[in-house]
DNA sequence: TTACATTTGTTCGTATGTATA
DNA sequence: TTATACATACGAACAAATGTA
């Protein structure tokens, strides 16, 4: 039996929030591993000394962060961050009708440089430093409809090769993780339109001089770090970016 | 005093859902204003016939959607979305170099007219329905950069004219919250990449041709109603759309 | 299929604490 | 100081979902 919180911390901040803590503890001790189940809310409330509704608060706050989910009838388990839907939330193109897939990719290029001004300004580097560049085709219900150029920095992305990024088995974000475990958090997006060059047009089977959307993406990791600069230019004539919706109710 | 909701309504959705929905409903019919206060918890409860617990946890959901704000000791007051600042999170127009200002706008035409089929179906309109279709050319810095169409369903909008329009004292958004009592509380936004037409080439003062950017927004004010149908036409030689981001914590 | 135990979800009412005017 | 209002905490009861015997 654990002593109980209040003891150790007795005013100031909320019970349910040293609950909360003690959770996250215990998640960081690695007590509970991702996918498990954590133990019913009345054994749990009973260790930390609170009440069922207490604990429940806490777990609410954790619900609410992706740190834990629920399951009526089954219990609370530790959230996963591996699924592939996951590592599709940053993906925003979907037919003009809404439907959404997921798209094939083709590597077409990959070059270790040094980084441009601008990739330098968006990755925070150092004039001089060096970048993997990587340009890669997708292809939505078979038809290529988006050339992506994504500039890595080699000091984070160390050991990267031409190999590794064209047999990964998985999506680029799960592989960055997996292999150079850097997660991508978020990311900061631009757009603007723009028209198609001869190289552009070619790869997307289009003529030149068609109009592109080109969408500017820096990608981040914890604490506001970039860990990725990406240019796509995408063919909208049957596709079309999706916005994330503003404060909907 | 109001028939309990649970009389309304026995079982299937849970007690708080319903509240929420009661309160929103409250909120759409202009019970309470922006900014003002809603009664104190506890005349609420009885009012719609559920314990303090159960009305907490529906308003939990409304802040947590920022339509409500609660202060500890003050009360639970309608989110007011008629700053400035606000009324500019749904303007998302900068000069690529980052910097941000205010548009000024001019209008170039106005009509009543049938709804069309992209409008009945983004308003939710039925066949026949009357619009108000607006046509406003926004400037940054003095040069036009972007030729907005709006379309209004002539229901939520009666009365609307296009000197009330012309002389309105302040933005569009603030305008139809003053004017028409609807509250813009969120937008779906898609983007596309298209050509100029001659219209738009000669209103945006470039080329027949030019790439623009092409946004397609919905507004919405209250449980998703949709209030505004827009089509935006944005030149990005100097300026570029900026997303949203997504998920940095 | 049925019955049952387990677990989370919802709702209730009460008491006490804290912030505000 | 006092009254008001939201915040926190408690525990109990029942509902709903799940898995299993």
């Amino acid at each position: 039996m654990n002593t109980p919180l209040s003891a150790l911390s007795p005013t100031g901040t909320p019970l349910y929030q040293q609950v909360k803590q003690a959770l996250l503890s215990a998640l960081a001790a690695g007590e509970w591993k991702q996918g498990e189940a954590i133990p019913p809310e009345k054994p749990l409330a009973e260790r930390f000394g609170v009440s069922i509704g207490t604990l429940r608060k806490a777990i609410d706050d954790l619900t609410a962060e992706n740190i834990l989910v629920r399951h009526q009838g089954r219990g609370t388990f530790v959230a996963k961050h591996e699924h592939n839907q996951h590592f599709f939330r940053f993906f925003r193109i979907v037919r003009q009708d809404g439907e959404k897939s997921y798209p094939t990719t083709e590597l077409l290029r990959f070059r270790r440089i040094s980084a441009g001004e601008e990739a330098r300004e968006k990755l925070l580097l150092a004039p001089g430093s060096k970048v993997f560049e990587i340009t890669n085709r997708l292809s939505l219900h078979g038809s290529p409809v988006l050339i992506d150029t994504l500039t890595l920095p080699e000091a984070l992305f160390s050991g990267m090769t031409e190999k590794l990024v064209r047999e990964r088995p998985s999506t680029l974000y799960r592989f960055y993780q997996d292999s150079f475990g850097i997660n991508v958090i978020g990311t900061a997006e631009n757009a603007r339109a723009t028209l198609a060059d001869e190289d552009h047009a070619d790869l997307l089977g289009v003529p030149a001089g068609t109009a592109l959307l080109e969408l500017r993406r820096v990608a981040y990791s914890y604490n506001q770090q970039p860990v990725e600069w990406r240019i796509s230019r995408v063919n909208t004539e049957q596709y079309e970016y999706m916005g994330q919706e503003h404060n909907r109710s």
